[in-house]
DNA sequence: GACAATAAAGTTTTT
DNA sequence: CTTTATTGTC
């Protein structure tokens, strides 16, 4: 089996203590670069050795990507393929996302919940189509609220596990009331299409842990060991969740790292991880503080540069690899210069031997990449920008996964309007409105009216007529998905979920004692609760009541009162249709299939299995589904004629296909919602890679967690990074400069930052101030190149060369009108107005070249010419 | 119902 | 200066 020694062989001293810690919370500081993944993977490896079945592990990440790069780490290192169907009964270690893991509770446990097993779910395109739904039902003008502030609002208040009528409860100003009342609607809305959005899957679990008997101590022995990856970047909601799970064994382990926490302004908040210890008094701590990474002197830029953060643990990163070359400063002249800059250095590096993949360039905002791709693309140096979900938000993507969610979810009338005219069939947002009305006046969802849309009156014959052909084709393909016609389920049980048979996961006879205990008291467990009692009438457990602190902080060390104050959670019912609960519930024997005894679908167990009702897969997979639906819908023939000429639209749907067609191959047993789940929470699907031979470039938050040998990150100006809207606010200021750390530590051997004198921004061309950042960083590390003219002290962010302000304005005073001058970037011209403004003399120039311009002589760097 | 004109807004974005 | 969404017109 595994070999507990060989797996500690080459860790040091702390990520050997952190990997073979077993039980109890444990908190794992690691620091950039220091070998984080490996340790978790040692650890899940190690633990695995000791004889804790695998099934009990649960690990979670932030994105799939880290997910996936997990599984498949682990899966190496215990020498078998660690898979995942996406259900929460596998015989193997979970790896997943929280919001995947609240899926796969609510699914498991949607009866007692009181959800479908069929709820859409929306992302935040859809959320914000909804929210403004609500704020036209509401007679709300978007000119004071616009959508994206309501719908911040309303996923800040769902991060904090704020329920609306606790919203409105707390709301004090107009605003606030605002938003309370399309919050409300919002649910109602979300509640009506059978939907939840994003933070729903987070704040509904939770909600189950309380209301939901026997759910959270079942998930409770279920998962016995908890792993937290990037621990800093949780939400209050997140947090919950994962101490509710821990709670009872209290093997909880976090890795983060505070100095790399870049999300704060997503709901992600510090606490959490500064606050560790004081939840678990008894938590063993590790710092991983030896750097593997990066050179001496990249890491002593970074080390001062976030020394300046206040609110900060003190951490002493250190490494023992080559001190490495001075880090490049460039003070360019506009963000051309800078991109050419960039580009020209690169180009030295890879004629010196540096592949290209090796080199990625940073930035702050997406904007600033177009200059640096023209640059790029001019010079023919590959590259790939890493932008995640673009391939998931084409137009023609979502409107084949809005047919899919339509066939899967009739009542998903956000996926049903976006797809209900494409193709045109004729039948327009008039006509839709008006059967939308009849249907509200007539209590049928809007799918039941499109069936009979044809007999309701003041509707044109064509539009009725193509609804009814629109539902006919719908249900056509609901059949061909195996959807019971007419029905919400035909209560097929559900297929087994369990991989390969046989071969024992985390084997040992210790195991296959543990799961026995454990199956054992799930089954007791689901008697008791399966005399034909409603859950819901029963008391919740002892440890769920009790009250709340105030401003909804509540902490775990208060364990009591994790959940809040009962009452609290009472104005919250999860659904009215809890009577669907009603049916007793009775829990698969082995709902957490112990290794030897994969669960199987026999006579027995499809009995005991939840009475979910995932339809069963489409007859040829979900791809055979897609491939129908995209033809017969007209959606194929319309690409083909009206797309591009390229057929690039058709080319992705093909694509999407193809992705199809691989999920079957790998869940021969998956459905339509399976992959429905897959294909919501997963934006980036590894669809960009590792930039493959070519230069990547990405924003500063989608570098985080990877590393190349060479980075540039440009735009170091105030008003960018820092970024302007951070002004004002010191934490946000602080977290502007943890970016730019995170952004500096990616880098293993040689660190290039630049910053642009002057930049267009939104069409306007405005001279610069450098970031202030550029000062914190230690000079003798620095190699700083000043292009942009010695013009300003300021400018040079205080390095640099020795040229005084005095030397630049005595040259300025030979200048008047009809002079002939140069200029770095228009060329030649003749000075043709001068004015003295308070700011500076101003002359307007008329360049040969570059047309009429009105530059400031002071800041222009001028040359006189004859 | 399709297209053009116009207006408004424009950090970051793991799910 | 862009991109995007909504409005208005044919």
């Amino acid at each position: 089996m595994i070999d507990p020694k060989s797996l500690l062989d080459d860790l040091t001293e702390p990520q050997r203590a952190a990997a073979t810690h077993v039980d109890g919370p444990l908190l794992i500081i690691a620091g950039a670069g220091s070998g984080k993944t490996r340790v978790i993977t040692r650890r899940v490896a190690y633990l695995v050795s000791q004889g804790i079945p695998a099934w009990s592990i649960l690990a979670i990440t932030f994105t799939n990507k880290a997910a996936g790069e997990m599984k498949e780490r682990i899966g190496h290192v215990l020498g078998r393929q660690v898979r995942d169907f996406g259900r929460l009964d596998q015989p193997w270690p979970t790896v997943c996302t929280f919001h995947s893991l609240c899926l796969r509770i609510l699914r498991h446990y949607s009866q007692q919940v009181g959800l479908g097993a069929t709820f859409s779910i929306y992302d935040s395109s859809d959320q914000t189509k909804l929210i403004k739904e609500a704020l036209k039902a509401l007679d709300i003008s978007s000119d004071n609220f616009s959508p994206a502030t309501v719908h911040n609002a309303i996923g800040d208040a769902k991060n904090k596990l704020i329920t609306p009528e606790q919203f409105a409860e707390g709301a004090r100003d107009f605003f606030h009331k605002t938003v309370a009342r399309v919050y409300t609607k919002y649910q109602a809305l979300l509640k009506q299409n059978n939907a939840l959005d994003f933070d729903d899957l987070l704040m509904r679990t939770v909600q189950a842990f309380r209301d939901v008997p026997n759910l959270l101590p079942e998930l409770q022995d279920r998962y016995q060991y908890i792993l937290i990856d990037e621990y800093q970047d949780t939400n209050h909601a997140q947090y919950l969740l994962a101490h509710a799970l821990a709670m009872k064994h209290r093997n909880m382990c976090v890795v983060g790292d505070p100095d790399q926490s870049i999300y704060a302004w997503r709901g992600a908040d510090l606490r959490n991880i500064l606050e560790f210890e004081r939840d678990y008094p008894d938590a063993e701590v590790v710092r991983l503080e030896q750097n593997y990474r990066s050179t001496k002197t990249i890491l002593a830029i970074a080390s001062q540069l976030i020394a300046n953060n206040t609110h900060r643990k003190k951490k002493d990163l250190w490494t023992e690899n080559a001190d490495g070359d001075k880090a490049e400063v460039t003070f360019c002249q506009d963000e051309h210069d800078e991109a050419e800059v960039v580009m020209r250095r690169l180009t030295e590096f890879h004629a010196a031997g540096v592949p290209w993949g090796d080199m990625a360039i940073f930035y702050r905002m997406n904007s600033l990449s177009r200059v640096m791709e023209e640059s790029l693309f001019r010079n023919k140096v590959p590259y790939v920008i890493a932008r995640g979900t673009e391939f998931y938000n084409r137009k023609e993507i979502k409107d084949v996964l809005a047919y899919l969610r339509l066939i899967a979810n009739p009542n998903d009338e956000v996926s049903l309007s976006r797809v209900v005219n494409v193709p045109t069939r004729g039948l327009g947002d008039a006509s839709l409105k008006q059967i939308a009305a009849w249907g509200i006046g007539n209590q049928r969802t809007l799918f039941e009216s499109l069936a009979v849309a044809a007999k309701i009156p003041g509707v044109s014959s064509r539009a009725g007529n193509a609804a009814v052909k629109f539902v006919e084709l719908v249900k056509k393909w609901r059949e061909l998905a195996g959807i019971r016609v007419g029905g919400t389920s035909d209560g097929t049980p559900l297929a087994p979920s369990s991989g390969t048979p046989g071969e024992g996961w985390g084997g040992g006879s210790v195991d296959a004692a543990n799961s026995a205990e454990i199956s054992n008291a799930d089954s007791e467990d689901s008697q008791g609760n399966a005399d034909g009692s409603n859950p819901h009438s029963n008391p919740p457990p002892e440890y769920l009541k009790r009250g709340p602190e105030a401003g909804g902080e509540i902490r775990v060390s208060d364990q009591a009162s994790l959940f809040g104050d009962e009452s609290e959670w009472d104005a919250a019912p999860l659904d009215e249709e809890e009577s669907i609960a009603d049916e007793p519930f009775a829990p698969s024997d082995e709902p957490f299939a112990p290794p030897d005894e994969p669960t199987v679908a026999t006579e027995d167990s499809a009995l005991s299995i939840p009475p979910s009702v995932i339809p069963p897969m489409p007859i040829g997979g979900v791809r055979n589904l897609m491939e129908e639906v995209v033809r017969s819908s007209g959606m194929e023939a319309h690409l083909r004629k009206t797309g591009d000429a390229d057929l690039s639209e058709l080319k992705n749907v093909e694509e999407l296909i193809t992705a199809a067609a691989e999920f079957d191959k790998e869940q021969p047993e998956g459905t339509l919602i399976d992959y429905l789940a897959q294909v919501s929470l997963v934006a980036d699907v590894d669809h960009m890679g590792d930039g493959g031979g070519s230069v990547t470039l990405m924003t500063l938050h989608a570098a985080k967690g990877l590393e190349f040998p060479v980075v540039a990150i440009i735009g170091l100006e105030e008003g960018i990074l820092p970024h302007s809207r951070s002004r004002d606010d010191i934490d946000q200021k602080e977290e502007e400069r943890r970016l730019f750390f995170v952004g500096i530590t990616r880098a293993r051997q040689r660190l290039l930052i630049t910053k642009a004198q002057v930049r267009t921004v939104r069409g306007l061309r405005e001279r610069t101030i450098p970031s202030p950042f550029l000062r914190e960083l230690p000079e003798d590390y620095l190699k700083v190149t000043d292009r942009a003219g010695l013009d300003d002290i300021d400018a040079r962010g205080g390095y640099g060369g020795s040229a005084s302000r005095d030397d630049h304005n005595a040259g300025k005073l030979g200048f008047k009108r009809g002079q002939m001058v140069r200029h770095p970037t228009f060329g030649l011209g003749r000075i043709d107005e001068m004015t003295d403004t308070g700011s500076g003399t101003r002359a307007v120039i008329q360049f040969n070249a570059a047309g009429r311009k009105t530059l400031i002589l002071e800041y222009a760097r001028l040359e006189k010419v004859g």
